[in-house]
DNA sequence: GTCCAGGGCCTAC
DNA sequence: GTAGGCCATGGA
């Protein structure tokens, strides 16, 4: 039994309804949120923003400028501080020196901008994704470690070990191109991932179930 | 105490 | 080109 990426978007849509993603509310806080958010859980995440916001550092000029321990001090929730110090520095020295970025990373082709993203320093594939679809609109499909799990657990096994572009390549091409789906999609992998997963054999109630029980004897669900 | 989380860089083969 | 080490906190 197989299936396209579109049935599992519609099985998990229908279980879980829209997410709003993503958890930020401006786009320079979906930017730094995606930095921090780095093989980190965003509970850890959550706390580094929140002591930002609380002192006023976001904004671009205002992080930019604040002292390195300052700001270590109050990422540091977030884990892996000194590396994602120097990794949020350079996307904000990019912000802050390239005339017209944020124009640029609106209108430009979004393989472009996708590019110059990849360009800087600490920035890989799954964080400019994540930059341009959630805090850009534009239309490229976030893959990671969740989306990876699933779809292997679906039965499509490859999708655990490729290349991360061959990944998103498989996403992009079996479904419309339609920013609002691709937003909600990767969303709705991320929660049902949370909600059901690697805690319970085989979940009752699962909404993929079926694909699930088809696919796999699997003593996990994702 | 152990394992792991919404990656990416660097270094060795 | 790719496998392995490294970065660090907090919750389960």
């Amino acid at each position: 039994m197989s299936f396209e990426p579109l049935e599992i978007f519609q099985h998990l849509f229908a279980a879980y309804g829209p997410q709003h993603w993503w958890p930020g509310e401006t786009p320079f806080e979906i930017i730094v949120g995606a930095v921090l958010t780095q093989n980190t859980a965003w509970n850890n995440v959550s706390r580094a923003i929140a002591n930002l916001k609380g002192e006023g550092l976001l904004s671009l000029e205002a992080l930019y400028a604040a002292p390195p321990e300052r700001v270590l001090r109050l990422i540091a929730p977030s884990g892996f501080y000194n590396v994602k110090y120097r990794r949020l520095q350079a996307l904000l020295g990019y912000f802050h020196s390239r005339q017209g970025a944020w124009q640029y990373l609106h209108t430009a082709p979004v393989e472009e901008a996708r590019a110059e993203l990849l360009s800087i320093h600490g920035i890989g594939p799954e964080t400019a994704d994540s930059i341009l679809l959630y805090a850009f609109g534009r239309l490229t499909f976030v893959v990671d470690a969740y989306t990876r799990r699933l779809f292997a657990r679906l039965g499509e096994d490859w999708v655990e070990k490729a290349p991360y572009e061959a990944v998103r390549r498989y996403f992009m091409e079996g479904l419309p191109p339609d920013v609002a789906l691709y937003n909600e999609f990767h969303a709705l992998i991320v929660t049902h991932s949370k909600a059901h997963c690697r805690k319970r054999p085989h979940c009752a109630g699962c909404p993929l179930g079926q694909h699930c029980a088809a696919q796999r004897t699997a003593a996990l669900c994702v």
